[in-house]
DNA sequence: CATTACCAAGCAAGCGCTTGGTTTGTAAAC
DNA sequence: GTTTACAAACCAAGCGCTTGCTTGGTAATG
């Protein structure tokens, strides 16, 4: 019976979604010492990449000794699966919810956009950053389990893409579109800094939605 | 006084521009010893990674002995550096020939995109890959170094996306929209196989250059 | 005959991970 | 309510291996 006892800085639907997975063990309590040898993970595989990132830097940045790490997990490789496990399920999560409190397939693809975006630029961003750029330093095996996840989430986007183009709404192929979206959203996390003025998360939405050229019905 | 005798498999003019940027030295002769080690550094940093790419696989690839590396690179650090170096100079170079060759802006920047992925899906497509994804491995200072040149690259860009806006045909930022493409763009390299059938590099240009929604001026 | 290119050998440091033993938390047994 | 039992969590030490790079010498080149 996990209880998270200090609320984190989340927008109400997403503490209620975490807190659902969390019970469910599909993600680590932030507050376990798993949940949080993964967030410094993250945060350490983000900015100095994975090969850079010493298990006893790990160690470090939770304050145990290296050899401690492998108590909770058997390779180093498992720590970075893990992160990248966990990001996709609550990212999808997340996203599913967004998608159900939208009505037209217009609004859904914002819902998707937006969505993505605070996943890339808010609290779970260090691991979505992780996600993109240290991909090949999973194992091929690894590689194609994340992949499974990931494709739960890809259809998510194709299924929207897909009906939008069936209404005319979108001329340029679900599938091009979709992977030009992906690496525009990610790369985002290269230079977009909200906390520093200028663009509004919904300003940034409303560019890459205008962007896109959806002709009117 | 270089020469290259076996020419590459390049469009005419990109052969011309390579030809007369190893002439002032800016660039490696692709027959040179130097050039077939960045070459083979660009395809092993991209495949494997540059932290996991080793100097004795280095070596290997050019088939010298690990320590003989060390006569043409003071450090690892330096072969990757060069590699970004080169790659910044020959595409910059070709991005200015393509859009000398274009009248309008609209012209121009289907230029830009064309040959952006021409750069990041043909010949230098390794070299590119290790200058999006291998950032974080050049130290700072390489870094700023590197980024400088960048700059020059990146004022093409600003210079076509500025001009377009002041016509009225583009609506969003500029520099928003740049980031997005460059996103958009190098992500291409994880997916985009032209050689398989499908898409055509033309094909892929205009599905681009339609969603960034120009309006008739 | 000097310069450039390379080899063979190996060093010092840092890496992921193991090992054997100690502390801590928890809950039943008395 | 103290004792006993036991697993989970952790420490201290270090092993075996790989890493980037150095060194001292040899072969090729022009």
């Amino acid at each position: 019976m996990l209880v998270l006892l200090k609320p984190l800085d989340l927008p109400v639907n997403q503490y209620k979604i975490l807190q659902s997975l969390v019970a469910d063990n599909l993600v680590s309590d932030p507050e376990s010492a798993r949940g949080r040898l993964l967030r410094e993970a993250a945060r350490l595989f983000r900015d100095k990449g994975y090969e850079r990132t010493t298990v006893r830097d790990l160690a470090a940045a939770v304050g145990i000794q290296s050899g401690s790490l492998f108590h909770h997990f058997r390779t180093k490789e498992e720590i970075l699966k893990a992160v990248m496990v966990e990001t996709i399920r609550l990212n999808t999560a997340v996203m599913q919810a967004a998608m159900e409190a939208a009505d037209s397939n217009r609004d859904k693809l914002r819902a998707l956009v937006s969505a993505e975006l605070e996943s890339i630029n808010g609290q779970t961003g260090e691991a979505m950053a992780v996600l993109v750029f240290e991909w090949r330093s999973l194992s091929e095996v690894s590689q194609a389990e994340v992949l499974k996840l990931r494709d739960i989430y890809e259809a998510l986007w194709l299924d929207v893409l897909g009906a939008l183009k069936e209404e005319g709404a979108l001329v340029a192929d679900p599938f091009v579109v979709r992977r030009m979206l992906t690496g525009a959203l990610s790369w985002t996390v290269t230079w977009y800094r909200p906390e520093r003025g200028g663009l509004s998360r919904e300003g940034l939405t409303d560019q890459v939605v205008a962007m896109l050229g959806l002709s009117q019905p």
